[in-house]
RNA sequence: GCUUUAUAGUUUCCGCG
């Protein structure tokens, strides 16, 4: 309604206007109303830019229809960019498909495509989905000699991973490393090493954790409530839940 | 001059195998 008022109004939305409500559509599934809204701003005379049809790309990757993002990429002639790999590389780690997941990486280093750091910790997240911590750590290695500096995303999928292994003395290494680099955890980072904590029974490190968020800043969220007290019931404390 | 749009990570529950 407001975009239409917004017409109404003599205000002709610009290529931003129109990707964000796009994107907008995309991120809540709306998959064929952006779409066609992606057609119908082209008739208004606005042209598609890379970001209006990255978004729709990442949309059409996210409901697994990959087939119908190679035919919109191939109609509106997108040249191939890092944002389009990671979405198409993402669904395939999501689907444990690493072998495609190695061979699109591949296929964009050689178009002369860059890394950068959301690809690299794609990649490692997915094989840590498959348990392949080494070929996980493998690209960790190949991000820091390319002179790419690790984020609080990819250090914590480590951490997840150790944790879902049941290694917590592991996950907490590479969360203290990721503080010893000067990385700032954010609450996903807390929150995913309290769950390990958790999960393994170390409902007083789990608490303590707690403490540190909130002295560091962070307020905890449903996820952060979620798994303390999911923590608790588990092992029968349920007064203390409450 | 400023501002708005695209890609990665955490819990539970449920379904499927």
């Amino acid at each position: 309604k407001l975009f239409m008022r917004m017409q109404q109004h003599g205000i002709s939305p610009d290529v931003v206007a129109y990707t964000t409500f796009i994107d907008s559509l995309c991120k809540m599934s709306l998959l064929s109303e952006a779409v066609s809204l992606m057609f119908k701003m082209t008739q208004f005379g606005i042209s598609l830019d890379s970001v209006s049809v990255s978004s729709v790309i990442d949309g059409l990757c996210k409901v697994g229809k990959m087939d119908k993002a190679v035919s919109i990429l191939e109609i509106f002639n997108l040249p191939p960019n890092i944002y389009v790999y990671n979405s198409f590389i993402s669904k395939f780690c999501a689907d444990g498909n690493m072998a495609a997941a190695f061979n699109s990486f591949h296929e964009m280093s050689e178009l002369g495509l860059c890394a950068d750091c959301f690809l690299y910790t794609t990649m490692m997240s997915g094989y840590c989905k498959i348990r392949e911590i080494n070929m996980a750590c493998c690209f960790l290695g190949k991000m820091i000699k390319g002179g790419i500096e690790p984020s609080v995303t990819t250090y914590t999928i480590l951490v997840d991973y150790y944790c879902k292994s049941r290694e917590v003395e592991n996950a907490e290494y590479i969360f203290q490393k990721m503080i010893s680099e000067g990385l700032v955890p954010d609450l996903v980072a807390y929150n995913t090493l309290m769950d390990g904590y958790g999960k393994q029974g170390f409902l007083h490190k789990a608490f303590g954790l707690l403490d540190m968020m909130k002295s560091a800043g962070h307020s905890p969220d449903n996820i952060t409530y979620n798994t303390i007290i999911h923590s608790l019931m588990v092992r029968g404390f349920v007064t203390e839940a409450k």
